[in-house]
DNA sequence: TACGCTTCGGAAAGCGTTTCCCACGCTACG
DNA sequence: CGTAGCGTGGGAAACGCTTTCCGAAGCGTA
């Protein structure tokens, strides 16, 4: 097996030193005789040369690589977020290493540190923090150790790390929507709340409950559970169970609100002509569902670009939320025109 | 701005040789005394030590990240597929570094020469080939530079490289998706083809074909377009507009086949009362939609699984394709029980 | 002709690991 | 008692690149 051509070879082929093939191949600021630049480029393309990147990275103690840490990538979510972050990389020229944790903290910390073996140049790290100050606590000393030698870390979700921040306006969102639907004329929610720990999803219910509040709406019935479809499905079947007055139940987002909406039709319950149902995202592959979403919609590919630039520092530090805008569909109706 | 701790700081900490500390921190055959070992052990925790994985990987010659590409990490179906990778790859102790090319042939094999310089131990390489003997000869080439150095490769599509593949059965999938269709009673068909010149999307349109011809059914009518979900609203506009007697119509994917169900709703047509729809690919994000989708199942997450299995060669080479299996559901009716 | 500049090529010292090879002290054995 | 063999430790040469430093050559000017 013969192995790949270094810069040596190529050197060597060239007739000229290791100094000189490395200034033509590897952008130097010294520039290189013309005679000599040919004769070594003919020679890279004549072995077949690529710089090794490993060794590149050691030599330059630099590496062009982007850790990104996601909880799942076959949740929309993620998905949408991981390609805006690959994409903006890409523009800077930098190579994207994905892990996933599914949403196990131990997890995050251990890539975070598999990242920091791999000495990238930047860390994004997407996806809601839980309510756990140890693990919290963890993450943030692993972080902490990383970014203290250099490394440079960005975050999606809550502000709670300690490093630049692309923060959702959860709380607002939901706030919004929650009067938007209360402009519908509905006064009596149901909220899937998804696990308590979850401080996206923590956010969320608070939002919306305050917004309500201020309407002087009463409280909205809570039914917590997984925040994945089967758990908005699982929340949405308890919540007809309960059999109650709600006429409108917000999924804090919308593959629960997908999975309620399923369990509302399997539950012969029909949306929104009985109950409307809003969900938080406004993932884009989910909008030809029928009844089509109100969702609340969470600038996704722009979130994910601004991570990439706290992350490279191209940016000043902004901690200004990414903006959410309330979006109704037919999903939810109004009751006003009942009257 | 302190650097990282190295293993000679270790060493010289623990007070003991370089080749000390690297047999105790990093997995070697030899045994290190006991004593030794925990002053080492003790030293690399104390310094925050961790491993520099670019310098191992050029000291070993041998890094332990997997390279995969894919077009589109937003479609669903990659997502699925990237996100299968991702858990082999980490059962196997490497990590993912991910390309997305855009459907961009050009952008797929500059971002194999990517992963070829930074020596990636495998490559995966996920997402239809096209019909285009230039670039297929420009890609194989550079897959080829690759494994001639010792890279392994691994293809999800079309065996068209040379490489270990996993090939979906389209062909296969199709054509009994055609006689379960012809089964329900329907005889005249549309198919939204997609691109003529993506053959996953060619195998599935013949495939759909020779199955209606083998039932001496008439041929389909074709309609093309482009891979996605605006491709099939398009497509599926230009149906209506045609005014058939179409009643049934196969898109050559799910995605599309949203886009299909989306115009046909907005053009008033009812989806199954007047048109069956089917898709192919059985995405799980998109199961939930009404009418729930008849379409053909890949096993996504499994051709993921295999494929990183045949790129690490942990796995004896199998040309067996992927089954398929044709799911019946509401966006397809019968028009047996009309008789 | 001599001087100082500016260019440009090459030698060599890193970058942080791994690993080959040698040395040392033991035990076991003939 | 000499020696083969094993278990451990360390020195030092890789691995493939970048970059600093030096020196040589070419040029224009006085």
């Amino acid at each position: 097996m013969p192995r790949d051509a270094t810069l040596e070879d190529v050197a060597k082929h060239a007739g000229v030193s290791l100094a000189t093939a490395s200034r033509v191949l590897n952008g130097s600021t010294r520039q290189v005789g013309r005679e000599l630049r040919e004769r070594v480029e003919h020679a890279a393309t004549e072995l077949g040369y690529t710089t090794n990147r490993a060794a590149q990275a050691l030599a330059r103690s630099a590496s062009d690589i982007l850790g990104l840490v996601v909880h799942d990538l076959s949740d929309p979510y993620f998905a949408v977020l991981a390609n805006a972050v690959v994409r903006a990389a890409d523009m800077h020229g930098l190579s994207v290493m994905v892990g996933t944790t599914f949403r196990d903290p131990e997890a995050e910390i251990g890539y975070v540190a598999t990242l920091r073996a791999q000495r990238v140049r930047a860390i994004v790290l997407a996806g809601s923090r839980i309510d756990d100050a140890a693990m919290t606590e963890r993450l943030r000393a692993e972080l902490d150790r990383y970014r203290g030698t250099g490394g440079r870390a960005a975050l999606i979700g809550q502000d709670l790390l300690g490093v630049d921040t692309v923060v959702p306006d959860n709380h607002a969102g939901a706030g919004e929507l929650a009067r938007s639907l209360a402009g519908l004329g509905h006064t009596r929610f149901a909220v899937l709340t998804g696990p308590a720990t979850l401080l996206t999803a923590a956010d969320r219910v608070a939002g919306f409950a305050e917004g309500l509040a201020s309407l002087g709406l009463p409280a909205p019935l809570l039914f917590p559970g997984p925040f994945d479809r089967d758990g908005g499905y699982a929340a949405a079947q308890r919540l007809l169970a309960a059999d109650t007055d709600v006429t409108c139940v917000f999924a804090v987002n919308d593959v629960m609100a997908v999975g309620a909406l399923a369990a509302l039709r399997d539950g012969g319950c029909e949306v929104p002509g009985r109950i409307s149902v809003a969900g938080f995202d406004d993932i884009p592959t989910l909008r030809d569902l029928t009844p089509a979403l109100t969702t609340v919609r969470l600038p996704l590919a722009d979130m994910g670009r601004r991570a990439v630039a706290l992350a490279l520092g191209t940016v000043p530090i902004v901690a200004e939320p990414a903006e959410t805008e309330v979006v109704l569909r037919e999903s939810t109706r109004s009751l006003l025109e009942d009257a």
